[in-house]
DNA sequence: CCTATATTTCAATAATCGTTGAAATATTGA
DNA sequence: TCAATATTTCAACGATTATTGAAATATAGG
């Protein structure tokens, strides 16, 4: 993990509406969540939801399948732990979770 | 911690050189650093770094001392730590480090 | 007190980001 | 095939952010 990376992906979820979208998609877990289904929680059109999704995907965040007619959103949760791991490395200093 | 919260600080840290700085802190423990020292670790301008650790210290991440005509600067671990441990409940489902 | 040093504040500009509406693409089912 | 549904793309706009240079503030030391 590069500096590079870990800014863009923290820059990916420094944003309100994508880090609940991607709060969901984890609890979501395997089943993901759909397009419009995103778009409705979050009280957004499909359109913005769409520029979010990119925006999260682009860091590698969240992955999608396209299912007939329907697009699902899914957390990518080795990325989301690589970049607290990256940042408990470099910047805690001996934080023992739990 | 509120998603509100986590998000001000994420933004905060979402910034090369603003990470940068954080991680600089981080390594310097209670020393912390000098306001000059950090810009020109940094290669930005005095006025670049001052503006730029108003972000971090708004966030909460960082705090500053006034010693004669110098400032020093410190991470204020703490809230990293805590913005981890949110991120650590919310957003990695089981990730048990080490 | 005056000058040099250290940093911040302010203003201007360019760049990036987020939102909105309209149009385009693709898939499903009648 | 046609209409309806689901999502993305595109363009425009306003808002926020980052950078730069100039001026202001404050302290230290001669």
């Amino acid at each position: 993990m590069d500096i590079d990376l870990a800014v863009r992906q923290l820059a990916a979820l420094a944003q309100q509406t994508r880090l609940a979208i991607f709060k969901s998609l984890v609890v979501a877990g395997a089943d993901g969540i759909g397009a419009g289904e995103l778009a409705s929680r979050a009280l957004i059109a499909p359109n913005a939801l769409s520029f979010h999704a990119k925006e999260l995907r682009h860091a590698g965040l969240i992955r999608s399948d396209i299912r007939g007619r329907s697009v699902i959103y899914f957390a990518e949760l080795d990325t989301m732990r690589a970049l607290v791991a990256y940042l408990l490395e470099n910047c805690c200093v001996g934080f023992d979770v739990q």
